[in-house]
DNA sequence: AACACGGGGTA
DNA sequence: TACCCAGTGTT
């Protein structure tokens, strides 16, 4: 039909006129584009930017990210969230880096092999860096299509991603999958946003979702999940020069990231007691012998969960401070900041009581 | 198909 | 508060 012919060059014209100068879209280069759609999932533009230039600074090439330690690379993505993106990132470097000689694979089929790269990545990197002609469904895709032809089937449904995928593949124009799917994003980052000003947009004529005065019931989304309650009660134990930390590394939030001895309970902890009581390295190699100096405690509302975290400070008088061989080691307060990653939460404990600690 | 996974911006 | 963001991996 006529809309949908015409829907490519009505998009493309608005985007030469209003796009944005993104670093990733000035190169060819498949690793900094993975390095970019990587960073840029569930992430926003601006949030990532600054990240991204860290990224290709530290490590300009894919050899150069493979032979970087992890804490190295889990410290540099401190504080953008979705951890296991940094992991699997630094995992797929490797891949790269050494079995194929740093050359990505150049079809979206071949790259979704890679841990972290799904559907959308891949065909972003393959539309971005080899101009296959593979259309990207993202949010803002969803958001355009759904409201621009009235679409309602459920995005997250196995129904509708076949459904925004096999559109947004017809609308594509053959040879020029890189600028469209650019567009595609650029119109949903910049127009048509959740909340539009549909008086200044191009398909507003033709917008079937304007005419039925539907924008803000699209798109539909399934949603569940129901908000948890956490108290994370951390005893950190220090000398004044060094401190004792763990990494953690259940199948959890903040993978690999580092925290201080850790007491978690479903309800307000009865008191220091209760940390003593069940930390279990307290009653073996780690001293018993502290005092507590102070207690900082924080509210944490995540997406899916709402964090209490508690702090006790502990300071002990002694030179070493043990050990014990779960995982517990010990670190200075100065690798605590600039060497390990921390939760974002932790960093900021950290940033409010770094001075007193060591100036103790 | 349903969940888990972060942190920050916006209305 | 609720929703959203250049989604993916696990169960």
């Amino acid at each position: 039909m006529s809309d949908e012919n015409n829907f490519d060059k009505r998009l493309l014209k608005w985007y030469e006129r209003t796009k944005r100068d993104l670093p990733w879209r000035n190169t060819r280069d498949p690793y900094r584009i993975w390095l970019s759609e990587i960073i840029l999932q569930q992430t926003r533009v601006e949030q990532g930017l600054p990240y991204y230039r860290r990224f290709t600074e530290n490590y300009p090439t894919v050899h150069d990210l493979a032979n970087a330690p992890e804490d190295e690379v889990m410290k540099l993505w401190e504080g953008l969230g979705y951890y296991s993106r940094a992991r699997n990132l630094h995992s797929s470097a490797k891949l790269v880096s050494s079995t194929m000689s740093g050359a990505f694979p150049d079809s979206s089929e071949q790259l979704q092999e890679l841990k972290g790269i799904g559907p959308y990545t891949a065909n972003a990197i393959a539309s971005f860096a080899f101009d296959e002609d593979v259309a990207v469904v993202d949010g803002n895709v969803h958001r355009v299509l759904s409201r621009i032809f009235n679409v309602s089937t459920p995005v997250n449904s196995t129904k509708g991603k076949a459904e925004f995928q096999a559109l947004a593949n017809k609308l594509l124009p053959t040879g020029h999958s890189a600028e469209f799917n650019q567009a595609m994003m650029e119109f949903g980052a910049l127009q048509c946003k959740p909340a539009p000003d549909c008086t200044i947009c191009p398909f507003a004529e033709m917008c079937e979702a304007k005419a039925q005065d539907k924008i803000s019931e699209l798109p539909v989304k399934e949603r569940k999940q129901a908000k948890k309650m956490r108290y994370l009660n951390y005893l950190m134990i220090h000398n004044g020069e060094r401190t004792l930390l763990q990494k953690r590394t259940n199948k959890d939030i903040w993978q690999n990231l580092h925290e201080f001895l850790l007491h978690e309970s479903s309800s307000e902890p009865a008191g220091i007691e209760e940390l003593i009581t069940n930390i279990k390295p307290l009653q073996g190699p780690i001293t018993s012998d502290f005092s507590i100096d102070d207690r900082w405690s924080s509210k944490h509302i995540l997406s899916h969960q709402i964090l209490h975290v508690n702090v006790w400070i502990a300071r002990s008088p002694q030179a070493s401070l043990g050990s014990s061989n779960d995982g517990i080691f010990e670190a200075s307060l100065d690798d605590v900041v600039n060497k390990y990653a921390l939760p974002v939460v932790l960093k900021r404990f950290v940033e409010e009581k770094y001075k007193d600690i060591v100036s103790q």
